[in-house]
DNA sequence: TTGTGTTTTACGACCTCC
DNA sequence: GGAGGTCGTAAAACACAA
């Protein structure tokens, strides 16, 4: 599909074609954009570029990507504000206030050594949990049956 | 299988910042 | 003026109940 939409020249950044109104990302495009992502709501353009290379997208794509990324994620905090009802949840008011995802680092030792066996077992805080469990589904997706450590991998 | 609601790409309009 | 932000929306892809 890229060579139907970019062409064998220049990339153009033009992506929506009469015959592919729009394209599906592979599990793998996903997986990368959502990692980069819950590190870094706002991607700097060296690593849009690195990204577009990485995953065979414009960087055009990328940008947009991320952009309907922030727009899911405020639609989600909105959601889920509806559901608290103001009664004393501790949801960030402000959407864009949302601190960035924890370092790796900052992880404890269990969370992040071994197999992840069950992705129920992620614990934590919301909303961050929802986004682990999101990821963990699309790599096991991508690991299948191959029995590769999830966190090896990630 | 099919009807329907939701999610995912992609874009245009408009705004702000440099 | 250009780049990149949000917001709203179109339409394909997907999920799922009936």
């Amino acid at each position: 599909w890229q060579r139907d939409c970019v062409g064998p020249g220049p990339a153009t950044g033009k992506t929506r074609t009469k015959e592919k109104y729009r394209v599906v990302y592979t599990d793998h495009q996903r997986l990368e954009l959502e990692k980069e992502f819950h590190f870094n709501r706002y991607i700097t353009i060296r690593r849009k570029a690195e990204l577009a290379v990485n995953l065979g997208l414009s960087e055009r794509q990328v940008k947009i990507w991320f952009q309907n990324r922030r727009a899911k994620e405020r639609k989600l905090i909105k959601k889920k504000m509806g559901q608290s009802d103001g009664s004393g949840g501790s949801v960030h008011s402000d959407p864009g206030s949302v601190s960035p995802l924890p370092v790796p680092g900052s992880l404890s030792p269990t969370d992040i050594h071994g197999p992840v066996k069950s992705i129920e077992s992620c614990t934590l805080q919301a909303p961050y949990n929802k986004c682990v469990q999101e990821i963990l589904i699309i790599v096991n997706g991508v690991l299948g049956s191959e029995g590769q450590n999830t966190w090896d991998y990630l």
